[in-house]
DNA sequence: CGCTCGTCATACAACGATGTACGATCCGAG
DNA sequence: CTCGGATCGTACATCGTTGTATGACGAGCG
């Protein structure tokens, strides 16, 4: 084992005897120290060219004590919108100058606990953390002191930066929307029963509202559970609410993979969408704009949220104070209408 | 700046005075050192448990050369392919004791060809490397030190490990698939015109020799080019073949997300599918089984493409020969049959 | 009883970079 | 021409871990 750097083993030493200074130059050139001499920087600069000189990383990362790299732990890829999510955090990140670590945790409280003590914390300068499974008695568990971003659609009391999304409003938007073209059976898909922070709940809470702004009743035999948000539980959901035989007429999905299980279910029966049936998801994925019909969803500003996580936990992390006060930023949403809610 | 490990700052040198041996005792202990008495191992893993010690990465990577991270890097995790198989490399590398550090290359040359060089490959002791825009003019790029193991549908000439599929038996048993189904008119989406090594000809190959050995005529007229294999390029191509007036019933796309857009197309067109233009696509991505008609594929063994690939690398860096002679590994592959083509 | 050999633990020197302290220039002002 | 401050570079220690060399101890052998 023991192979040294991937560059041939091209060390500052061998810049600097090549440049004719000593090896400390060659890193106050690398460091943009002011005081040096045009000629000098030159010379450094050309003997590291002339080497294909790169520096240690693992070196630099144990003197300076940090590394340059953030965690980011989501529930899996193979998720459509966690994907999409990865994407942006990727791209922001490396335009904020850092590198992102994904680590999956399967939505499992285990893992996603596991993830706050992993050996990779400590490969990391922070940690963007979209838990599903945690509630809030888990709250202490999160009570740690390194640079950590709460990110996604959960509210804590945690004492941690949070990067969210407006739930309520937005499934309030979303029924609305449904309302306002004419339905007045709505079912929701994707409720987690008995639970009572978390985005299900917030999101059943804007449904029920929109309802009650409406003068419509609110019936639970309309409430589909689906514990995973994935487009098997989604169809899984929706078959039974036709099972039971309530009359339909309208559909929010708390996610799209909900909603596209829920447009796959109704397909099935032949259930005609959106003439017998309107269809709304929530998160605005790329598939919702090629799904058949095309999918009305609300777009939570993906981008958004990743610029705004990764910035908050760069500012914790070179600031220092992983124990700062919590900020809470709520990201702008949208409604975007499609085929599956056309009147 | 310079905040020690995330851990609270315990060092080696901590737990050894706990534990009242030498640091080096507990290096030992940390690292599977045969001779220690059972009674002093106790003690020091009694002082690492009570501390809550953990090793410094940056220093371990630092002494040892290496760091326990493989790069991977694909065009994007938009894609829904790429984030599947995303997501089966960090299981696979899990399983190995590995983690995975992702770049993205947005399928373009210059950056493909960058993360060969960036500052990350200093980091990871290893790459899984999916390119898309490079071609075999690019082939001397790649002859580089340092692990590598190719990655996904591209067949080089490169002297480095390759994970491939079956790119040309997989696309004539696709389109021998839809002949089976009664099809004469087959058009193909996805091709690069004036390619010759690549995917997109390869499939395109398969699906000659397909039509030969159907004595079906191979016309021109119904391939459709699409230089990104997007939901967006592929509902493109089939509308300009369309609006050709080429007759056509059946569509082999060369990968899932084009066959989603040619899906969507035909929707829009108001043709029916199966029953006027039956479809397959090409990666068997888990949206497949829930669109509208759902899509019949090629499943191209992803678990087993992401668990051979990282056993590959991991094998090459452990065993230091980045140069060793190129072996490849063709995955295994099945048509998935769905109602896009149910006869 | 002296010697070798297997056990167990230690001291020391690396890995490659950077912060600190300090010495060596150079310039203009007095 | 000397002095002082601004520039420019260097030597050294250090980050936390692990490989090497080495020493101490006890047991078994001749």
């Amino acid at each position: 084992m023991g192979r040294a750097g991937r560059t041939g083993g091209v060390t500052m030493h061998d810049v600097a005897a090549r440049a004719g200074v000593s090896i400390k130059t060659v890193s106050n050139v690398l460091n943009e120290y002011p005081y040096i001499r045009p000629a000098t920087r030159e010379r450094v600069e050309q003997a590291i060219a002339d080497l294909g000189y790169q520096v240690n990383l693992s070196a630099r990362n144990l003197r300076r004590g940090s590394t340059g790299i953030i965690g980011l732990a989501l529930p899996e890829l193979r998720l459509p919108y966690f994907a999409e999510l990865a994407d942006s955090v990727i791209r922001a990140a490396e335009g904020q100058g850092l590198t992102v670590l994904i680590e999956q945790t399967g939505a499992e409280r285990a893992r996603e606990l596991a993830v706050l003590t992993s050996a990779q914390r400590q490969l990391t300068d922070g940690l963007l953390y979209s838990p599903l499974a945690l509630d809030l008695g888990d709250l202490t568990s999160l009570e740690l002191d390194f640079p950590m971003v709460l990110l996604g659609e959960r509210i804590f009391g945690a004492r941690a930066d949070h990067v969210t999304m407006a739930n309520v409003d937005a499934a309030r938007a979303a029924t609305e929307h449904l309302i306002g073209r004419g339905r007045r059976r709505i079912a929701v898909v994707g409720a987690h029963h008995g639970e009572s922070s978390g985005s299900a709940a917030l999101r059943l809470e804007g449904y029920r509202a929109a309802l009650e702004g409406a003068g419509l009743p609110y019936d639970p035999a309309l409430v589909g559970e689906a514990g995973l948000w994935h487009r098997a539980t989604g169809a899984d959901a929706m078959n039974r609410l036709l099972d039971a035989g309530t009359p339909i007429d309208g559909v929010f999905a708390m996610n799209d993979a909900l909603a596209l299980g829920v447009l796959h279910a109704l397909h099935d029966r032949g259930i005609e969408v959106p003439g017998e049936v309107a269809v709304i998801g929530f998160d605005d994925i790329e598939e919702a704009q090629y799904s058949t019909p095309t999918l009305s969803s609300i777009a939570p500003g993906r981008e958004q949220i990743a610029e705004t996580a990764v910035g908050l936990l760069r500012e914790r992390i070179e600031r220092g104070d992983a124990a700062g006060p919590p900020r809470t930023i709520v990201a702008d949403y949208s409604v975007v209408a499609r085929e599956s809610t056309r009147s």
